[in-house]
RNA sequence: AGCGGGGUGGGGUAGUCAGGAGAUCCCGCGGGGCUCAUAACCCCGAGAUUGCGUGUAGGCGCCUCGACCGGUGGUUCAAAUCCACCCCCCGCUACCA
């Protein structure tokens, strides 16, 4: 089972959000869709777990945007993270906890987690070189100085590599340097900083990589990263000057050092759930520090920081429980296209989740979601398709044939059954098998199996009940034990089973339809037996959803096409 | 440049780790059925797959007997699946989070 893991104790973890912009379709696809959805299959199954986020507020992209702005980086920090809790909320992402890196907690923890390194002798100082923009008055980072390629002589290229010749460039390497913001040449100085000694942690990431299972490390994945250490690792620079973030607590560092925003990140994921324990009276170590499932969700970009650095942190502090599983989605395109906030091709969450209900994306994006480094696209078109066709025609359309007969023909009340035929042995027992398949696949976060399995059982749900033909067999015979109250009995239990299946994707749809099925979600377990009674009670069923018009998609590819996004 | 992931009927996709009749599902297309249901649903079919000649077509004739999951070659009784090389697409590359 699940990571082997005896207590059934699972954290789940989504990836942070930077606070430096709003929230789009490739965020909710990568991470927060498929860590809320195993976190919903997880309390369906009565584990005992706790799903914490929070948002990431330190470094420099922030400091320079807020200054931009007019505001400063706490502000900025502020404004974006309330925006993007907005948008998870109503997306459905049913965190248990949702910090921020600047905070109390976090500050804590950050500061033991960098004496205890120094302590156990994983932190050492050493000079090095950096950019310093006299008029901007900052440190420039590779990512804000442009030059000229040293090798084939591109203009405008970034000073760590270059697009033109694919080429890494070493640092100080670039020609004609010149800050992005100003364009002014920079000057180099030289600092003393303090280097986390990453390379001493080789052997054990990769002990510790190569023991874990497919299941829950994916190979992609886990050969990714060791392709990474047996090229070597280098020490990781762990000191960031005149910065916004928290302040390095050694003694011997200078007043203007500061804690590069990669290091606290992570650790931002104990101290949401270090706040939680506050609020809740729980005690955060029982997840931290004992026998729990850890599970980090993240994208593709940030491999490195959660599978090298991050446990590299956690085994040089000591005491921590390392990560027990890996959830890792690729990027979304945009209709075949890579997503880019400049170029303005991307879907903000704010506007699909103000013109479609938030089931629909997380439907449609759950569908492509195979805990998978591929990229996947995302297509208006398809989306109208995969709703109306998949959810409205197939899943909602069944949902409301079965309840409306029942409420019509049999007065809300789900009939006894009589003799089951071959037919609906067959049926029964190829759903039942079928759930079995999604809890597997449940497991290996593998959403795109769950939805087909899904889909798949109510296709032959919609052939079973034509089979059958309970319309014609009601007229004959419309008491309990009939052929149609065998037929529909199977039914709705059919109904309950596949919601329970669909309720970590779809939770606020899957809410209505247990309201009028009377019912209310028991477990995952509940799914596999047979669990509304004859005799249950109906309410009156109405359509759990509506179809997608083209209209309203082609208006979307219009707006993007017209670059409307903003 | 290195590394990673792909190339499967008209479009999109599964299957590749554990080789077994050329292949899943969705959309679209052709035909039929049903009427319980949100103009939904069900069933059947065509389409990936074949050289040359000929007929409006069903077809017929001929031969060096041809085709099959990007291409070529290999391993094997058997390859979409394993191996090698090649072509094309996409992504990533630590101090941009």
């Amino acid at each position: 089972m699940l990571g082997g893991i005896a207590l059934r104790r699972v954290l789940v973890t989504a990836a942070l959000p930077y606070t430096n912009s709003d929230l789009h379709l490739g965020h909710a696809f990568s991470t927060y869709i498929p860590a809320d959805i195993f976190s919903r299959f997880c309390r369906l199954n009565g584990w005992d777990v706790v799903f914490v986020c929070g948002s990431d507020e330190h470094g420099t992209p922030i400091s320079v945007a807020a200054r931009e702005a007019g505001r400063t980086p706490l502000e900025h920090a502020d404004y974006f993270r309330r925006r993007q809790i907005e948008d998870l909320e109503k997306l459905g992402i049913s965190f248990d906890n949702y910090h921020r890196t600047h905070s109390e907690e976090n500050k804590e923890l950050t500061e033991e987690f960098l004496l205890k390194l120094r302590k156990n002798g994983y932190i050492y100082k050493k000079k090095v070189k950096l950019f310093y923009c006299e008029t901007d008055k900052v440190y420039l980072p590779d990512r804000m100085i442009k030059g000229r390629c040293p090798y084939c002589g591109a203009e405008d290229q970034y000073s760590d590599a270059c697009e033109v010749c694919g080429r890494t460039i070493e640092p100080g390497m670039i020609l004609e340097p010149y800050c992005i913001l100003c364009r002014s040449p920079p000057s180099t100085r030289s600092e003393e900083h303090f280097i986390f000694k990453l390379s001493a942690f080789s052997n054990r990431l990769l002990e510790w990589l190569e023991s874990k299972s497919d299941e829950d490390f994916s190979r992609d994945v886990v050969n990714y990263v060791v392709q990474w250490i047996k090229s070597g690792l280098q020490d990781w620079d762990i000191t960031r000057e005149d910065y916004w973030g928290f302040k390095l607590p050694y003694e011997d560092a200078k007043g203007n050092q500061y804690v590069y925003v990669w290091f606290d990140a992570p650790i931002g994921y104990i101290a949401s759930t270090v706040n939680w324990s506050k609020k809740t009276g729980q005690d955060w170590r029982n997840y931290w520090m004992g026998d729990c499932l850890i599970a980090h969700f993240i994208g593709k970009d940030i491999i490195y920081h959660h599978l090298l650095f991050w446990p590299a942190m956690l085994m040089g502090v000591g005491g921590y429980t390392l990560p027990g599983k890996y959830v890792v989605n690729g990027y979304l395109t945009l209709e075949g296209r890579k997503m880019s906030k400049s170029r303005r091709w991307f879907v903000p969450l704010k506007r699909v989740l103000d013109k479609f209900p938030a089931d629909y994306i997380r439907f449609y994006l759950a569908s492509k979601a195979s805990n998978n480094v591929s990229d996947n696209d995302f297509s208006w078109l398809e989306f109208m398709s995969k709703i109306n066709g998949d959810l409205v025609d197939n899943i909602g359309n069944f949902a409301h044939r079965v309840l409306t007969f029942i409420f019509r023909w049999f007065d809300r009340r789900v009939p006894a059954p009589g003799d089951m035929d071959e037919q609906d042995n067959e049926f029964t027992s190829s759903f039942m098998r079928i759930i079995e398949e999604v809890e597997k696949e449940y497991e290996k976060c593998d959403f795109l199996q769950v939805i087909k399995r899904i889909v798949e059982a109510f296709k032959r749900a919609n052939s079973y009940f034509t089979a059958k033909a309970p319309w014609e067999a009601v007229k004959k015979d419309r008491k309990n034990g009939s052929d149609a109250a065998t037929s529909l009995y199977i039914c709705i239990n059919f109904l309950y089973s596949t919601a329970i299946c669909l309720y970590p994707i779809i939770p606020s749809s899957m809410e209505r339809l247990f309201e009028m099925m009377n019912v209310r979600p028991e477990s995952w377990n509940s799914a596999k037996r047979f669990s509304i009674a004859a005799g249950h009670l109906i309410n009156e069923p109405k359509p759990l959803f509506r179809k997608i018009s083209e209209d309203e998609v082609k208006a979307e590819i219009k707006a993007l096409e017209d670059g409307l996004i903003t």
